[in-house]
Formats: C-alpha cells, structure tokens, sequence
DNA sequence: TGTCGTCAATACGCCTCCGTACGGTTGTGA
DNA sequence: TCACAACCGTACGGAGGCGTATTGACGACA
C-alpha cells in the first residue's frame, strides 16, 4: 500500500506539480510549501523539480495562476445556470456553508496574506467574486449602489465565516445551530422578496 | 538621530521582549518573529534574549498571553461606558471602519492561523468578542437566538472586512465610497429601530 | 540501433535561524 | 570593597531548506 498520493505514473510534468502544490497549500498553508518535501509525497527528488521550474517562487507563481484560472470557474458558472435570480442567493450560501472542499485553497490563502505573491491573486480573485455578487444583487431587484455595497458585505461576511468556521472551528455549533445560523444570514443579507 | 525603536534604556525586560514581538507581528507577520531580528531591534544580541526566554516559542506564548489580557479589554469597556444601548453599535462600527491600529495584532494573527499557538487565543478572544456583540444586540431589544446569530454574522462581517480592506487594500473606495459602505453596513446588521 | 531530448538521482555548497556554552559587565547590598 | 545576581556579547554546533552541478535512465525517432 503506498503511503499517500503516489501516483504510479514515472514521469511528471509541471502541471503535476503545480497541482501538488495546490493540493499541499490546502493542507498546510502555504508556509509549508517546500521542494524537498513537495518531491517526497510524489516520490521523487529536487532533482525533478527543478527541471520544471527554475526555483521556489516560480512553483507558487504558477501554482497561484493555475488555481486563479481553473479553480473558480465552476462556481460562478452553477450559480449562473440557475434561471430564477432570486434562487441564486440561497443556493450560493447554501453552498458556501456546506462544501468545505472548494473553499481550502481560498482559506489557505487567505492565511498567507503576508506573501507577496498571493496579495494581487486574492486581490484579483475577491474583486470578481463580489462584482459577481453585486450582478445577483441587482438581478434580485436591487439598485446599483445598494447592491455593490450588499455584495462588499456579503463577500466580507463570507470571508470572516471561513475564518471563524473553517479554519478556527469557533462556534462548536450543533447541526440544528449551524442550519439555524444559515438561515438567519441569508435572511438578513437578502433583499426582502 | 536613533534609526527606529531603540529606547535609551541600558537592560531590558521581558516585557520589552515581548511588546517588541507584538510590535514585529503587527507590522510583518507571526513568519516574522525571529530572534536575532528582535534583537538587532532592540540593539541587542541574542544573549539577552535566551536569558528571558528558554525558546522562541515561549516568546510568542507570552506574548500572546499578553495581548489576550491587556490588548482587548479597552475596546469593550469604552464601548459599555455608552449609556444608550442603542447608541453602542454605531458608536462600536464606526470604531472598527476607522481605527486601525487596535486592530493590527488581530489582522496579523488572523494570517497565522496555521500556527499551532494562536489558534487557542485567536478562537478564546473571538468568542468572547461575540459573546460581548450578542450582549449588545440583546440589549438593543433583540430575542437571545436572533440576537446570538446577529452577533456572528456582525463578526464574520468584521473579520472578513479586516481581510478585504486593510490588508488586502481591496474595494480602494473613495472616502464618501467608504462612508456610505459603513453606513450601509450598519443599517443592514443594525435591529430595526 | 544510435542519438537526442526529457525527466530524475545524487551529492554538494550555502545561507538562515535556532539553541548552547561561556565569559564579560554592571548594579546593588552586605 | 567584595560577592552575587541580572543582563548581555561572542562564538559555535546543528538542522533545515534552497539552488547547482553532474551523471544516469529511458523513450522517441531517424
């Protein structure tokens, strides 16, 4: 039985990586993104590595690009598919609240704020999230300023809830709690039908 | 003409040490806090610094500690010297939009939280702060559960909006811009009056 | 079948930072 | 003035992580 993530395939390509990468920062944050041990879990040695990429850096450079164009995506497209406007809200938070996958990487990042180069990415990343918001606002009968600051509030509320949720496991809520806390945010952050 | 921190004084403290670490994780980070570092800060080696402290972990803890006890209380007690319960909020809003130092040590700390050490403090100091909202907003007339969940939704708010303007720099809103998202803000999570 | 490009192993040097050992200085009280 | 504790400097060992150099294995393709 291999230990982890040993994939059988012999050889890697810089997508492999870029992808371990994103997987390692998930796990661990992006502190612990390191060559040597990024090599160990796909069974191989920096000497791989660095074939790829010409050094650390560029790893999470290019890991960032990849998570910022593939990674979000998806989302912002399901909720688009849905016809009713005023269905996207709740379907968005209901979502939010119980995925805890897709939001990992966004989480970690958000912890590494510090680093130079995640800045302009969750910069980037975060303005089209809530201009994407502030669309389902207006959509939803809002008017144009109401709903950019709806939507700054929102995305703001949904950050502070991966922190205090996710990542500091605070309120210790029971399942009827946390459905109850679900309910009572999309109730007061959604305009009144 | 001293570059920066160096206090006249000859011999240091503990908690020289440790103000000077809080100092250090305010303005780079918990990544930041290297010994040899704090002590070219201070204009001393590190010598001194072991002779205060067994470990660096043990500088972050008492530093920590310290910010737990003495960092946190003022807000809370300036903001229940209001005599009107309603008139706590918006005085309690508009701290946290314009002040920023007080809130430097939580945004840094908020990035750290992979650091097995701040976890426990940052999840004790949160709950309490919520525990010290839901006071507020049951005060203002709210019923004990609406008023519980209020007061998480009003934190993750305020967690997500230290992420998105201070240390991502993210909406670059105009002052009135800012003004008005405040304002906003306060009228959405504020019990109608 | 030989050659070339691709991917990987090994070994090494270097730097940074933690922690230790120990010797030196300065203040203070007997 | 002597002794001792508090505080600091210097020097060193060691771990961990980055990047380089060199060589090796292997498949594609002429």
């Amino acid at each position: 039985m291999n230990d982890s993530a040993k994939t059988d395939r012999i050889r890697l390509s810089a997508e492999d990586w870029e992808d371990a990468a994103l997987g390692l920062i998930a796990e661990q944050g992006v502190g612990a993104l390191a060559v040597e041990a990024l090599a160990r879990q796909l069974g191989v040695t920096k000497g791989s590595f660095y074939w790829h990429f010409r050094t650390r850096e560029a790893l999470l450079q290019a890991a960032l690009e990849r998570w910022e164009q593939y990674g979000e995506r998806e989302v912002i497209d399901q909720i688009k598919a849905i016809a009713d406007p005023r269905e996207r809200l709740p379907e968005l938070f209901r979502r939010v609240a119980h995925e805890r996958d897709p939001h990992r990487v966004y989480a970690a990042l958000l912890k590494a704020l510090d680093h130079p180069l995640v800045v302009p990415v969750m910069a980037r990343v975060s303005q089209r999230r809530i201009e994407f918001l502030t669309e389902v606002y207006r959509e939803a009968g809002m008017a144009a300023r109401p709903a950019l600051n709806q939507a700054r509030l929102t995305y703001a509320a949904y950050v502070g809830f991966l922190q205090l949720n996710f990542t500091l496991g605070l309120p210790r809520l029971s399942h009827d709690e946390f459905d109850e806390y679900v309910a009572h945010m999309l109730a007061t952050l959604t305009p009144q039908s």
